[in-house]
DNA sequence: CTTAGCACTCTACAATAAAGAGTGCTAATA
DNA sequence: TATTAGCACTCTTTATTGTAGAGTGCTAAG
């Protein structure tokens, strides 16, 4: 439906585009890209584009800019070709390294270091590898009836919280209640149990019934609110750009940025597909970004899984974002091969 | 210094100033605030004004408006008398009520809330409401040669890593190891002991000495990397703001957003005084927000020293500001009181 | 000491003009 | 038949000019 001659037409004009950020007009390419055509040749394909919704103008004698059809001609040709890391930034890679010991930190220095290499808006998410499955419970007495309760998941993801229980309760009495609840649900999906696992932890713990009934609901709105943790950074790098001028449009991706479930849809929207994933302005699952565009991948890190990208205008260097989005993606790999053991 | 009359001038133009943003002249005083003076009067004491660096003029024939000092005299005649809160956020705050539960989620969402409720960007931070002392020491074997350690401090902040030791070891190692610090740590300072800890602890697993040092030089980086932990929220509010159109100027106070130290500096440049406090423009630690205001404050919530505020421009609402932030922190602090036993 | 009057200054805004870039169309060319 | 050169036309961008409005400083009178 593209033949070669407008292809390279589509290539150039998006390349250009990117690149300078004005309508690109025929002599440009004429000179710049297709040396063996004319301007006026090159012009009459470009009428041609403009009809089959590859290229626009914004007024009569504008050159011609590209729309998100074009775009995605345009990734998927960078898709479809090797691409090496941008050399100027290992020294950035090289620091995420470093930081590898700690998976939270280590994705959130990655959201950061995404934003200020790209210069656009980092995002991460990280989830237990697999289903919740329960490694350890603890409830520990922080005051008068006041229990901080500590669950660490299969695969290293720790969730806890404060709770105030109907009425006090001895330590004992909670380490009783740990080793009943760690007795049935550990090892064991969360999902396949959290019914059968009152009964028996009322059984001996009688006199705290009530104790036991709120601290299982608060166990089980912890597991079930928090299955992702989320991570921005570099949002301020955007400012500068001249694709985000307006201001209005900026502050709804903010404050999306803000909600964790807007995030979380654009995750689950990409960490389905396997590998890279790239999400051109109205692909987007989410109405207010329809004039973003998403790079996203996924992967295992100390034994969890962990999903990053980047948010950037429509116009985003796209072969840049990918490959450092890959440099990234490959350093935080790196640790979660040494530990397979785990799952 | 400032006669009567003249601080009648000085608070009518900082007033107006505020609500409009635009110069105020002399007509404008006259008319709105001080009936009993022409403007040819005010005008006079505008001049003197001037001189005494209160008011300046953007230009020959504009209005006066307000300078840092001016701001301070105002912010002080605030703060010497009372404030109610507003009420058409009483349905915010009994939102933020439900959220205590969870100390850390409690402060994210009131730094979302103080953002949203006024426009400009909130800020918070969580530190341990006494200096590091551990409750709770845990090692937990998640895959070859990989540990997570957790640490319990009192007060309820938690702390864990997951990290990569020098050989492998089994769980019964790693409970004797935990047995062995608890028996030295448990419930005193950790600068305390720290030195003394190694001995008693390579006594019964010498086997494990290389383990025992890389974990306890691993859990001093820990306590001592992350005392507290810091939040921001509602960044986004601020970009609709004329005051920040310069987007430079945003740009460089988001990116020291994401930077943990300088919002660091910023909290403890307030909380080391009691109450209220109200940093107007260059009166800032952080060189790079001198055109800002910071209203801050702090308390204790949860067993845990909490600090919230609110960053705007110098131009900022202080009254109500000031109002909202107070509305917050007590709102916060109400279950600080319910276990004062902690401390 | 306060006030009215008036000339002066500076900004903001709109209207106009000129320059520049790029197109579409037509006619000539290979 | 496909490609190219030439040219008139369109639209944006930028600079310039003129005008209205707001506010001041100064002077002289109350």
């Amino acid at each position: 439906m593209l033949s070669e001659r407008h292809l390279e037409v589509v290539l150039a004009v998006v390349y250009e585009y990117i690149k300078t950020g004005e309508p690109i007009g025929s002599r440009t390419i004429a000179r710049k890209f297709l040396k063996d055509r004319s301007a006026a040749t090159i012009r009459n394909e470009m009428a041609d584009l403009e009809e089959m919704e590859y290229l626009y103008q914004p007024h009569t004698s504008a050159g011609r800019m590209p729309t998100p059809k074009a775009y995605r001609v345009y990734v998927d040709a960078i898709l479809r070709r090797q691409r090496t890391f941008p050399s100027e930034s290992e020294g950035w890679i090289r620091e995420l390294r470093e930081k590898r010991k700690d998976v939270e930190e280590a994705l959130g220095y990655a959201t950061r270091l995404l934003g200020k290499i790209t210069s656009y808006i980092g995002v991460g998410a990280l989830g237990p590898a697999t289903e919740t499955v329960l490694q350890r419970v603890e409830f520990l007495r922080m005051g008068h009836s006041t229990v901080l309760i500590l669950l660490v998941l299969k695969g290293g993801l720790i969730h806890h919280r404060t709770v105030t229980l109907p009425c006090d309760m001895t330590q004992e009495a909670l380490d009783e209640l740990s080793r009943r609840v760690s007795m049935i649900a550990l090892g064991r999906s969360w999902g396949e149990i959290r019914g059968t696992l009152q009964s028996y932890v009322e059984e001996a713990l009688e006199r705290y019934a009530d104790n036991c009934r709120s601290a299982l609901l608060e166990m089980d709105s912890i597991l079930s609110e928090k299955p992702f943790q989320f991570f921005t950074g570099g949002a301020h790098n955007v400012l500068g750009l001249p694709d985000f001028n307006d201001l209005g449009r900026l502050q709804t991706i903010m404050a999306l940025l803000e909600e964790e479930d807007s995030i979380g849809r654009l995750v689950r929207g990409c960490s389905a597909e396997k590998g890279l994933c790239v999400t051109i302005g109205d692909e987007n699952p989410v109405l207010q970004m329809r004039d973003c565009s998403i790079v996203m991948a996924s992967t295992v890190t100390g034994g969890r899984k962990a999903v990053v990208g980047l948010i950037g205008p429509v116009r985003m260097d796209y072969e840049r974002s990918i490959s450092v989005l890959e440099g990234v993606l490959d350093t935080l790999a790196e640790n979660g091969e040494s530990d397979e053991e785990v799952r």
